[in-house]
DNA sequence: GTCGTGGCCGACATCGATGTCATACTTCTG
DNA sequence: CAGAAGTATGACATCGATGTCGGCCACGAC
């Protein structure tokens, strides 16, 4: 994999801004006032049709392209940008995410700038900033970490927060959360009724309010099937998939292994898959978030739908936008367990 | 899947703006001239520390934050922004691609806005007027279609312009380009080696260059190793998923069946995979693009580095934008045949 | 013929910051 | 101690658009 560079045309593209032409120049052309030829341009009424006609001919022949930065400035120093700020966009969760907003978005008008936060607080609080000084209308945040309540006090100075799959604790703001808890439930229920009592749970960072909840949605299942045997394979923390890869490998090495994994969220899973890759009797397997392929792989997942979060998001910002002004909302995105055999293996000693 | 709506706190969030403070107000609170502010403000030399202290109290105090509208108007009307007009960002190349230029912006403090054009060329123009109104300071483009001279015409008024995976036809401009030739010859001689003759290629839209190009590989591939028995096996303009299933299950139910497939994007190989589920005595496959759990599946693949293509086209625009004027450049990245097993399987009548 | 009305247009202020230049006051320097 | 040099500050123009307001002209009504 290798990066080549060539010079390939002889044709200078040019560098320097010939710098773009104004109205002011447009107006001039034409021969009428700076005015006249923003009303001409902006199809306001009350210039003569041929007047009108002097000027977009002026415009087209000079390549003028309004300002927009000066129009914002004019109509009240705040731009048709909404910022995104989220994980790295090679996850598929987070770039589903920015799809939806960015789609949503779109019928308004309104453009989507987006910005990895790295999964770090301190980068995070710099980029809201950032993007509060370029004015953008709404901010829709999938937090790092734990604090936000920084956060949030922006949120009086109106700029909307829009807080995806993490609450904004302490932080009163519309929020749009997966059904973490009983997604979870549902997988530990499938996997008890399957006839499993050895399960392994693996989680991410434990800081995080949605493994958490997924955790705790798992614990209930178990609480409720009255099984006990699950607690000595529990492997929380576990943040990368090659960390993943060797836990599980660990796990299965136990003696007795545990008959079946549950995942909480799509990294861990691909460590699973890795780490079941060629591992002689398989354990049954559950993961939550649903993937591509994973109908190949044949993998039973707790499925969600991240474009529609974005989308309800982007909603909820729109609307915050738009004026309304009432009390903090959140939309909670409903799971479903999607069966494809991985997660119907049956115990086997 | 299903989202419901619930209003679960009572305090109220702030809708309407109450107006952020300006620099003019910090000036006032602190009791100095507008032009001392703004020195205290920017670390400028030449202020007082008493008089610094008492203006960044105040701000702090007013929760002032710096207008970058008014800002980059002041500096010549150009923002810190730079477009990224691609396909849906659901498609992991595209998201994948636009991670590696958000990467690589924002080491020089500029921010990416994405916009998606549908794959329709009448709205990715729309887009490009949009950005240009918004002042990007470059614009990077994965074009939708064929025909973007209108696009490059921009690029004499300052906006540098790159194109990724599509060379830029008529136009004059820097790209950065997949060696799609090279990875296609590499997959067909692979295949041959492996004992293969009757191969299927599908390939998506034949009005896309790289397509065109990865066909053209293919041939040259075929034609070198003396084979001609593939030729009733192709398949061009399969543009979806579902499609690509569908012409994978036809060709499969032909007598003779081909041995092995080549599929020339991800869509195409994951429509392969699909097909393949399930179905006896497995042909060979090889897929143009490397995806996520390829390794689990098995699948053999043409990789290449997206997140480094945009990586360079990021970099690429920030050269211009720093002033390069040099010819039009082409920044080829070269792919890597990963062997995985699935094509290595040899022919089986 | 006068007045009112509406259409067309331009002068000027304005959005919120920064650049230029002038000014008042210190502090050196010889 | 006069003049030079430097520091701290402010008044004002400016970036490129849009909003306000007022002027001029033509036309119809009385």
């Amino acid at each position: 994999m290798s990066a080549s560079r060539s010079a390939d045309a002889d044709v200078a593209v040019d560098g320097a801004s010939p710098r773009r032409p104004t109205l002011t120049q447009v107006a001039a052309m034409a021969g009428v006032s700076l005015k006249t030829a923003s009303r001409a341009l902006n199809d306001e009424p009350n210039v003569a049709e041929a007047t009108g006609r002097r000027v977009r001919e002026a415009a087209d022949l000079l390549g003028y392209r309004l300002n927009g930065i000066a129009r914002e400035l004019r109509r009240g120093a705040t731009s048709a940008l909404v910022g995104l700020i989220s994980g790295d966009l090679t996850n598929p969760f987070y770039s589903a995410v920015a799809s939806g907003i960015e789609r949503e978005l779109r019928q308004h008008g309104l453009q989507l700038v987006t910005a990895n936060n790295d999964e770090d607080a301190e980068l995070e609080r710099a980029l809201v900033d950032a993007f509060l000084e370029r004015r953008v209308r709404a901010l829709l945040v999938v937090p790092s970490g734990d604090h936000h309540e920084n956060l949030a006090a922006e949120g009086n100075h109106g700029v909307p927060f829009v807080f995806l799959d993490r609450p904004p604790d302490g932080a009163v703001a519309d929020a749009v959360l997966i059904d973490n808890a009983g997604g979870a439930r549902t997988a530990g229920a499938h996997l008890l009724s399957g006839g499993h009592r050895r399960i392994a749970l693996i989680t991410d960072l434990a800081r995080m309010a949605p493994q958490r909840d997924r955790l705790d949605g798992f614990v209930q299942a178990m609480a409720a099937g009255g099984n006990e045997q699950w607690r000595p394979y529990l492997r929380t923390d576990v943040h990368d998939v090659r960390r993943a890869e060797e836990t599980v490998r660990e796990l299965l090495a136990l003696d007795p292994a545990p008959t079946a994994l549950f995942t909480t969220n799509n990294r861990l899973t691909t460590g699973a898959l890795r780490a079941l890759r060629g591992h002689p009797g398989k354990p049954a397997l559950i993961g939550f978030d649903d993937f591509d392929l994973a109908d190949v792989i044949g993998t039973t997942v707790v499925a969600h739908d991240p474009v529609a979060m974005g989308r309800e998001a982007a909603r909820l910002a729109y609307e915050r936008i738009s004026g309304f002004a009432g009390p903090a909302r959140t939309v909670t995105i409903g799971t479903t367990l999607i069966p494809r055999g991985s997660g119907e293996v049956p115990p086997q000693e």
